[in-house]
Order: structure tokens, then sequence, then C-alpha cells
DNA sequence: CGGTAGAGTGTGATCGGTAACATCAAGATC
DNA sequence: GATCTTGATGTTACCGATCACACTCTACCG
């Protein structure tokens, strides 16, 4: 009392044309077009020695004919492997965030895995743990969070036992999970070191939210390399990633005329701080140099360009990916969890020169 | 002969436990604990009616008990729908597309969707292609395209039959691709004629590459609105959307003292601009008004503040998101391709004012 | 009081692949 | 020549959900 009775094996007829042309082709009408068995189209797709030439000709042409694509659904069910990684965002529209998501979709895609993203309105632990829980939905074979701040690695820690995750972008943690950063206490060195050797007394720094590792740590660089140096520290208001946070602060330094050098925090801090003392009329970098951090594309046509501290937001994106493809090929959880640090760097501009000294603009100079 | 034979249904022994401690739990665990049928799990984690409430609430807390997760793989397979959502995105890195991005996951979180998402390293036909393969691998319900070229559209048409697709943030292609994009050509009015009512003779344009119809739709709204007003249409040259291509542009307008007022093909070029007028001695917006196109988070914070026109990209991959799921719930493909366009702002800050007039900056005067 | 409707639940088939095992011919080994 | 290996292929079970359908039991109807 079937209705709808399946056809027969040999039935090649036009229900079976209607059906691959509104769902497409399965292995079986591969099988059956090439004369052979589902599990030889199987073994052609992934390369198993053990067919002959001739076989696997016919095989890759019926699949050709048929435009087939075989489903990933099914795969990742029978082999418990999605090849598909999850990556959880924060902030993505910004410039760092957002390079970084694109290193790792690019170093996912040659490695033959996809990519499903997860973004989280905010850093709570509940939001973490509800991407975590939608990837895992998901069946990711691992995790990587760009999202730099120990509650979200906290929460890596809370992942099924053999995901493999890592963090990307934040500080280390010591804890078990493996990490991808910059060394930003270097990258704060550079850039205050830059100021000193050009004869600075000493560096400000506005610097971003302390409760961001990042932030802390280019605090932490700043701090002992003026330390070393022998020149006062001046104090840290806490403050924000963006321009209206840089340009507030910017205020206050303009004000003071013994302010000479500005480490910021970041790019968008450094622009913001730029406005502040272009409206101040303290000429950059006449008057006083200023630094960024990030070394964002546009940071090279601000007025004027900006010296910064270069890091690589997309290779830090394929680093992680590395390390993230090495957890899942070795599955030994005994090794320790990889720290990968990269070096920042520092690029110099137009926007830092020794103290006192006029040089002026090399373009044009200002008209009055 | 068989090596592992599989427990009897009764069993709720150390190795199921032990399979359900590495791979997690599944229905029939569920089932098995709640003393129901598989049937009846997955009735309850659909929400079917016929359902005594009490074995609902056994069933629930069994599944809480088990940390039971429903696997993505197996209701795809058997239901032909994936949750999820393809996202084909280009330059993802620039603040546009980002926050698309953004937008687009945001929605679709919302919506109870999963997105997958696949970035081209160029717009030429084939990586399209590529992409949409790789999203029909993963059994996506509907593409979303942040790439605003005519190849891009024209490649969603090779999308397969009742794949629901739409393309975000580029032209109207009058195909019969669905479109989300914000009115290019009465931004560039709105900011073209701005300025005319400030009194300017006529205005300038450094404009985006010619071959985005984006770029495109912005010339021609400014051309059109010079045109209406009566007044000469300068020339454009074709630029990228880059601050350099701005510099570069920006140099030859500062060089030309006829030069008030120009428009911006985005904000970027406008930074260039920016620079290059004030490295001339050009003083914004004494001598020259400038206003750019986007409202980047940066732009308020340019020197001077620009006036730029705005447009919402995370609404727009929000709108996106909404036409791609009316596709996808309507089925019917007979009715006409949507196409949403938004109204873009314009946002008048300190980069603009009337020619000639000499007003002052509003914070201090320049010391020079 | 038999018949029907409908709520509540269980059984078996199915989605499209892969893994394990079976088969079978041809050549190698003893 | 019988046995063993090995290459090439087919058969069947299985992954974990959902769907179609069957079944039981109560309520209500004429």
């Amino acid at each position: 009392m079937r209705l709808n009775p399946p056809p027969g094996d040999g039935d090649t007829g036009p229900a079976e044309a209607a059906r691959i042309r509104q769902r497409g082709s399965v292995m079986r009408d591969v099988a059956r077009l090439a004369g052979v068995s589902h599990q030889t189209v199987s073994r052609v797709l992934n390369d198993h020695p053990n067919v002959r030439q001739e076989t696997r000709l016919r095989v890759l042409e019926a699949m050709r004919a048929l435009n087939y694509r075989r489903n990933l659904a099914a795969r990742t069910l029978v082999t418990r492997r999605s090849r598909t990684l999850g990556i959880i965002g924060f902030e993505t529209t910004l410039f760092g965030p957002a390079s970084m998501l694109y290193g790792i979709e690019d170093a996912a895609r040659r490695a033959g895995y996809f990519v499903s993203v997860a973004t989280v309105p905010n850093l709570d632990r509940q939001s973490i743990l509800d991407a975590i829980d939608r990837l895992c939905q998901q069946s990711v074979e691992g995790i990587v969070a760009i999202a730099p701040k120990p509650t979200v690695t906290n929460a890596l820690l809370q992942v099924p036992a053999g995901l493999a995750s890592v963090g990307v972008g934040g500080a280390v943690d010591d804890d078990a999970v493996p990490t991808v950063r910059i060394d930003n206490a270097d990258g704060a060195r550079l850039a205050t070191q830059h100021l000193l050797d050009l004869g600075h007394a000493t560096v400000h720094h506005v610097a971003g939210p302390p409760d961001w590792p990042e932030a802390h740590e280019r605090i932490e660089g700043w701090r002992r390399t003026l330390y070393a140096a022998g020149a006062i520290v001046p104090p840290v208001e806490p403050g924000a990633w963006t321009a209206r946070s840089g340009y507030e602060q910017g205020r206050l330094l303009a004000a003071d005329p013994s302010v000479t050098a500005i480490f910021c925090g970041n790019d968008q801090i450094a622009l913001g701080v730029l406005r502040a003392l272009h409206e101040a009329g303290r000429r950059v970098p006449e008057q006083v140099s200023v630094v960024g951090f990030d070394d964002t594309p546009d940071s090279e046509y601000f007025i004027p360009p900006l010296t910064t501290v270069r890091q690589d937001f997309a290779e830090l994106g394929r680093r992680s990916l590395t390390v993230l493809l090495h957890q899942i090929d070795q599955q030994h959880d005994a090794a320790p969890p990889d720290h990968v640090v990269l070096a920042p760097e520092l690029v110099a501009r137009a926007s830092t020169a020794s103290p006192g000294r006029a040089r002026r603009r090399t373009r044009a100079p200002l008209s009055d």
C-alpha cells in the first residue's frame, strides 16, 4: 500500500531525471551512469588507490555529466568530521578583527575547511558560551576565538573535550588554551624607545580599555621602557579604543606644554589625539610627536602620516589556523598548548621628530 | 562473526556511558533515559503539539541530564534543510563590507540560521563560482553576496534553481537577482546639492573605480545634480576606493585655485583629499569644502570633522537577510525579485562651508 | 453499543554518504 | 596444482535525525 514505491535500481526514467534536476544528483546516480557501484564512486572521490584507471575516468566523466556534488551533511554524519571550523568574532567591523577573520578564512579554505562564524554582541561569559554552543551544533572541528579577553579564553576551556580551539589576538593567559598574538609589550617598547631615541624626555600614553589584556600589555611595555631609560612615567587614564576617546584625552594633553611625545594605544586613538593637538594649535611633529598602534591602512594618510606599530592581522589569522590544524591532526592533548607570539614592527612616518627641532613638513609648508 | 555486537536496546552499561562522554549523547540515549521512543524525543524538540505535558517535561529533563545537542548533519540530511546561510564576501577588511557581514550574521542568528562565509580574493567570475560551489557543498539554503559588481550578480544566476540569493550593496542590475542597496545617486545628490546650497559655483568629484556600479551611480547622481543646477561639470578621473587615490587626485585639485568644493567617492578618498589640501596649504572648509561618503566611524575625527553621506551598512545587511528569508519561505519564484533601496543621509560636519567666507574653526584657531 | 475522531505514542524506512566485509579473478608462492 | 596474496569491485550496515504510518486508548456520537 505504498503510495510512492521507490523506483527499482535499473530505473533511469523521467522521475529520476526530475529528482536530479530538483535536488541534484547523488552518488547512486553517478554509479548508475558509470556502470559501477556507489562504493566505487566513493573510492574515486576519496582517491582510494585500488581503482582501475579506466574505471576512475568513467566515474569522473559521469560526475561531470551529472554535475555531481557530494553531500557534506551525509559525509559529516558518518565520518563525524564536518570539515568545518568555527570562528567566534567580536567587533568584527574594526579593521583588526576583520583582517584576522579574513586571514583565518583564507587559510581555512586552502586547508580544505569550511568556515562558520558566530559573532557575539559582547564579551560576557554567557554570550561566548552561546556562540560556542551554536558552533558545536554544527559539529565544527575547531574553534578560533577572535576575542581577546580572559572571559573568552576561559569559556573556551568549556568546549567539549576533543574539540580543538585557539584564541587569537589576545594575551597569553597561561592556561590550557593555545593562543596566537603579537608581542604587545614589545610593540609598546618599540614605540616608546623610538620616541626616547629622538630625544624626548618622556612619553605620554593614551591607552585602550585597561580590562583588555592587549591594552594592559602595551601599558606595561611602555612603562617598563620609560623606567629602564630613567624617564618619569606619566599617569595613564583609562580610555577606549576609539577616536573619541583619543580626542578627549588628547585635549587634556594638548593643554599641557610639557607634553612632547604621545604613544597611543591604537591608530583610532591616535587619530583623535592628532585632531585634539591640531585644534589646540600644537604642531605635529614639530611640537608634539605621536605614535599609533596597528598600522591601519588609513594611518598613512593621517595629518601628518602616522608613525605606528604594525601588526600583521592577516598573518595572525593564518597562524592561528596553523595552530588549530596542528591540534586537530595530533589529537595528543598531552602536548602543552602552543603559544605563538609574532613580532610587531615600527613603521616610522611623519608624525614623530626630535623635540624642539622645527623640522618642516616634507611636501609643502603651511601657508599661514 | 561480528566483532562489536551492538548493545541491546536495554543496555545502559559502561560502554554506552563511554560513548556518550566521547561523542555526546544522541536522541536514543535521551529516549532511553526518559523511557520513551526516539520519535517522542523528536516531537518534543520540534514542538509537536501531541505530546503530553508530563512526557515533555520528562524528556526535557533527560535532555538536560545528558547535555543533549541535536545533530545538525543528521537533520540536514533527512530534511534537506541545513538552516545555514552562505555569505560571499569581498574585501571584508573594509568597514563597509565588514559591517554588512556583521549585520547579516546578527540577523541570521536571530532568525535561527547558521552562517558560513566564503571570501573571494578577487571578483572574477571563476572566484565567485568557486565560492558558490563551496557554499552549495554545505547545502546552504540561501546566499548573500557582499560583492557589488555585475560579475557577481551574474554569477548568482548560476546558483542551482531553488536556492535563494541576494546581492547587497551593489547596484540594481535589473536582472533576476534580488538586491538590497542604498540609493547611491541620491546620496551623491545630497552631497552635491549641499555644496551648491552653500554657494559653491560647482563641485568637483574624486570618484571610486568606474567599473564599480556604486562609483558609477555616485558619479551620475553628482553629474545630474550639477546639470540640473546649471553648473559646469568638471571632468572625473578614474580612481580607487583608497586614501592614496584620494591623495593623488587631491594634489591636482589642490593646485587649482578655482576648486572650492570636492565631493569624494568615499571617506577614505576624502581622507587623502584632506591631506593633499592640507599640505598645499588650502584650508578646509574656509577655502575648500570636502564631502565624503559612508560615514565610517573615523570620519568624525578627521581634520576637520568630515561632512559625509551616511549609509547604514549593518541595516543593509539585516535587510538583505529579510529579503533572503522571504525568498526561502515563499518558494514562489513566480514573484519578481525584490529590490530594496535604502535612503542615505547627509551628515553635516565641519568640512563644508560657504566659499570665500572665512569661517573660523569652532574649537581653536590655528596658531601660525 | 458499535463506530469514529483524535490525542498520544511507537515502528520502520529513509536521507547520502563511508567503513567493514565479502567476492572474485589474476598472478605469486610453495 | 593447491594455496596465498593482492587488486578491483560489490554488498550491507551504519551515522542520527525526521517522516509516514500504525497502533492504542479515551471521548463522543447517533
